[in-house]
RNA sequence: GGUCGGUUAGCUCAGCGGGAGAGCGCUCCGUUCACACCGGAGAGGUCACUGGUUCGAUCCCAGUACCGACCACCA
């Protein structure tokens, strides 16, 4: 029980009886044997397990768990899978702390490794199955506590469909699929400027990148012309002077106009390089004429590729200036070996170091102009990674995008968004593509590119001569089997082959979730029943990465949509309006969550916010959950412990409410199937505290304590109804009182979702008009500071015929609900509405202390 | 710089052509016979601003300001 608090249900009791009861019965199990057009599939997002839950996963979550409820409550077959993904570098991390080892990919297997948690001493080098090995055992614990929250706050998963990302199965499919992409010419290997972190020694994807504000100077270096004259370029990156290979200015540019087509002579390096003139060259930015360098960014890459010169590469992949090639060819430098003295410098310093070694010898060579003026720019950062990019030439796996760009979006508008504004963030996203997606990384952990390569008789590797395994030996690791045809003693000898070392971005198999549980492309029956997958939902931080991905994949595949509906979840927000857990970790835990308001609370929590809408993190919504789930159950207890038979509702009063409760049926409808939660949540609540609990509660009780059977059946009735309404949102309060009944009736999760045929009544205006008057009574009283118990001699309610005779069929309940002793009704044409004078009675005899 | 949201009561948010709303907080009152994790009665707002459309605008249109996100810009 958490601190403190004696009093109110014992809520955590409550979970776990529930909790073992639906997993027992198997509540949440798909059927195999129905069909794809009963069946609603939803392609869950695997969270990272080897970061740890954060509220936003709560809040998202449960968002997809409401809709799945309230689909399988209409009658729906429901395959609801947990993933786990555990591929990549977060775990790779995880398992290098945890067991304080490193891998080495060049080290044999150790079948007889075993190491310990939290184990001391020398780091510790392990080959890349022992390390894989390794993740897989971190791995399983995580999953189990997230599995162990998940389940507390009640997601409606069917614990039976559950996949990793790393196991065998996601690496089959991830390696199939790749295979097809290659089969089909959509996946290729370049030999390219990649976008590269230089820490993890990785290439990078667009959309794994961010941009960071980071400081910087403007070094303005005076070039010299070839036949004499010479300007100024101002740049933040002195370091790539030598591996400048050309100078541009915009066309119109009037200020260099006479340069075009001269060679400038780099300073230093005493490179000649042409002037060229290039409508992307912004006369407004720095001096107005640049430096093209091998390579400073994306565009330095496109001039490159125009000019068809060779790289003239200085940044190591580990981010170390590389020694150059000066000498080696004669356009390199007029002075090749003036040239090396100064590169010589430069060797081995870091990108830091370089530049202000460079920016020394330009001041000690006089031809800095000026002091470095301050600026403050955006870089391109990894998201994972705490030194800028840099582009670096390397062999990578390319999935072509580029010229895909309008299919991609055509796709995306096949898909229903919710809300549809995110559609247009995709579109944008796609349309912004300026790279196409690289999907080879040189980590450790994750599925291995299932490529070998051809090795010449000279020993050279022929990356044009590949090796691809039969689909039916998959998945493969490249560096542990063979080819087909080969054995392993030929592994990098002449005449033999290599494995490719790298393996898939994580995203390349986070993007065919939808296929990793269907069963495909063996088990048709069940893939057919499964795929395209109903609902894809995510934040929508994820729309350029995940969503991307996967409809990207589902295209090249086969030419579908992954899924009908992508449902997309708001952020949770700090008070100062930062996303939550990114600003100074005043973020909620889950656990605690749970425990201090219980699983209900916190669905409401979430229900009640709408999709889409980022939402400013309040306890005080939470308190209002707790407080609707202590209010229903206590209501219950009053309404299940009335005696007697019910019977259909005959009394005008007990037919209103029932027809108020009609409309929030349908309205209630109405907004779920818009996936509109939280006001359907809003509308059903709103009936169940004013209408239900705070009027026709108080208005009923009297008869309804008498046996009644028109007032009891109608409670009983409504209770029914009300509670299947919430059972979405409040899944173990609304159980346990379903179940509290006289016979059993199963689990209401499995119970048929609310028909307005169920509820027959009328509704004239007689509840609003008891309402009313009941009001003025507790008026009267309150503003006598008098006990709602405190006797009226006599009320008289004045107003037009039409409505007093509406009025009075139901007004002996609020007679006797306002403890009224005699009544007048006085038509009064001239009135608008009912007005209402009370004469409060004497004090009841009480003891007078 | 482009795009998409937002701006409504002290706070968190609904509403979106004809009544200014909820919960919390606040004030007053009551009560233990379902509920003190309670009940009742109240106070509190030029619906950011400026124009326009309309019989009528918080709501539709145009613009402005501020807040936020995404994208672009990296000389």
């Amino acid at each position: 029980m958490a601190k403190g608090k004696g009093k109110g249900p014992d809520l955590r009791e409550m979970e776990i009886r529930w909790a073992e009861y639906w997993e027992k019965a198997g509540v949440y199990r798909y059927d195999p044997t129905r069909g794809r057009d009963e069946t609603f599939v939803v392609d869950t997002p695997p969270p990272t397990v080897s970061g740890s839950l954060h509220i936003g996963h709560m809040f998202s979550f449960t968002h997809t768990d409401l809709m799945v409820r309230y689909r399988r409550m209409k009658g729906d077959n429901i395959f609801y899978p947990m993933g786990w993904d555990d591929n990549g570098l977060p775990t790779e991390r995880r398992v290098q702390n945890v067991f304080n080892v490193r891998c080495d990919p060049t080290l044999p297997y150790d079948d007889d490794l075993k190491l310990e948690w939290g184990r001391e001493g020398d780091v510790l080098s392990v080959s890349r199955t022992n390390f894989i090995e390794l993740c897989d055992e971190v791995v399983q614990e995580d999953e189990k506590k997230f599995q162990e929250v998940f389940q507390t706050l009640g997601l409606s998963v069917d614990w039976n469909e559950t996949y990793a990302t790393i196991n065998r199965r996601s690496r089959y499919v991830s390696q199939l699929s790749f295979l097809n992409l290659v089969k089909k010419g959509h996946a290729e290997l370049r030999d390219a400027p990649t976008m590269w972190d230089v820490d993890f020694q990785s290439a990078v994807a667009q959309a794994e990148v961010e941009d960071r504000e980071r400081d910087g100077a403007f070094y303005k270096i005076r070039f010299d012309v070839e036949g004499g004259g010479d300007f100024h370029i101002a740049t933040t990156r002195p370091e790539l002077l030598p591996a400048c290979i050309a100078v541009t200015a915009h066309p119109d540019d009037k200020r260099y106009a006479n340069l075009i087509g001269k060679n400038a002579i780099t300073p230093l390096f005493e490179a000649p390089v042409p002037i060229i003139a290039d409508e992307a060259a912004d006369p407004e930015k720095g001096t107005g004429i640049l430096m093209i360098c091998t390579f400073g960014d994306a565009q330095d890459v496109e001039w490159w590729r125009e000019l068809g010169v060779p790289a003239r590469e200085v940044i190591a992949r580990n981010g170390s200036i590389l020694a150059a090639p000066w000498g080696e060819s004669p356009w390199l430098s007029n002075d090749p070996e003036r040239a090396k003295t100064f590169h010589d410098k430069l060797v081995g310093l870091s990108i830091n170091q370089a530049r202000r070694a460079v920016a020394e010898m330009l001041e000690e060579a006089g031809v800095l102009d000026g002091e470095p003026e301050k600026t403050r720019r955006p870089v391109k950062f990894y998201e994972k990674g705490e030194r800028p990019l840099e582009f670096v030439v390397s062999r990578q796996w390319f999935i072509p995008v580029m010229d895909k760009k309008e299919q991609l979006i055509e796709q995306g508008r096949k898909i229903a968004w919710h809300p549809d504004m995110f559609r247009k963030r995709y579109e944008d996203w796609v349309e912004g593509l300026n790279l196409d997606w690289c999907v080879s990384r040189q980590r450790y952990f994750g599925v291995p590119i299932p490529v070998w390569y051809a090795v010449d008789d000279d020993g050279h590797v022929d990356y044009d001569k590949k090796f691809f395994p039969a689909p039916e030996e998959l998945p493969i690791d490249p560096s542990e089997q063979a080819p087909p045809g080969y054995t392993e003693d030929q592994r990098g000898a002449p005449g033999g082959f290599v494995g490719d070392p790298d393996i898939f971005d994580t995203w390349a198999t986070s993007a065919l979730t939808p296929l990793i549980p269907s069963g495909w492309p063996h088990d048709l029956d069940r893939h057919k029943a499964l795929y395209p997958n109903n609902l894809r939902p995510n934040a929508h931080d994820i729309i350029r990465t995940w969503d991307f991905v996967t409809i990207t994949r589902s295209y090249l595949e086969d030419g579908s949509i992954p899924w009908s509906d992508v449902a997309i979840s708001g952020w949770i927000l700090d008070p100062d309006r930062k996303k939550m857990g990114k600003s100074k970790g005043n973020a909620m835990v889950p656990t605690a969550m749970l425990e201090e308001f219980g699983a209900d609370a916190v669905r409401y929590w979430s229900a009640s916010a709408k999709l889409g809408v980022d939402t400013t993190f309040d306890n005080n919504v939470l308190r209002e959950g707790k407080r609707l789930v202590t209010k229903l159950l206590n209501a219950s207890r009053l309404i299940r412990g009335y005696e007697g038979a019910g019977a259909s509702p005959t009394h005008p009063l007990d037919r209103a409410l029932i027809a108020r409760l009609r409309k929030v049926v349908e309205e209630a409808d109405r907004r779920w199937s818009a996936w509109d939660h939280a006001a359907a949540l809003a509308v059903t609540e709103s009936w169940f505290w004013s209408d239900f609990t705070d009027n026709y509660l108080e208005l009923s009780k009297a008869r309804a304590y008498e046996g009644d059977a028109s007032a009891i059946g109608t409670l009983r009735l409504a209770l029914d109804v009300v509670l299947r309404l919430l059972a979405p949102v409040l899944i173990y309060a609304t159980e346990e009182v379903w179940n509290q009944g006289a016979e059993p009736q199963g689990s209401i999760h499995t119970s048929p979702w609310p028909s307005p045929d169920e509820l027959e009544g009328e509704d004239e205006g007689g509840f609003d008009a008891a309402v009313l008057v009941l009001t003025q009574i507790r008026k009267a009283k309150s503003d006598a500071s008098v006990s709602i118990k405190f006797p009226v001699r006599n009320i008289q309610v004045r107003g037009p015929a039409a409505q007093l005779k509406i009025l009075e069929p139901v007004l002996s309940d609020v007679l006797t609900t306002g403890s009224v002793e005699t009544y007048e009704l006085v038509p009064d044409e001239g009135a608008e509405s009912l007005q209402v004078s009370v004469t409060l009675g004497d004090a009841p005899a009480s003891p007078d202390r």
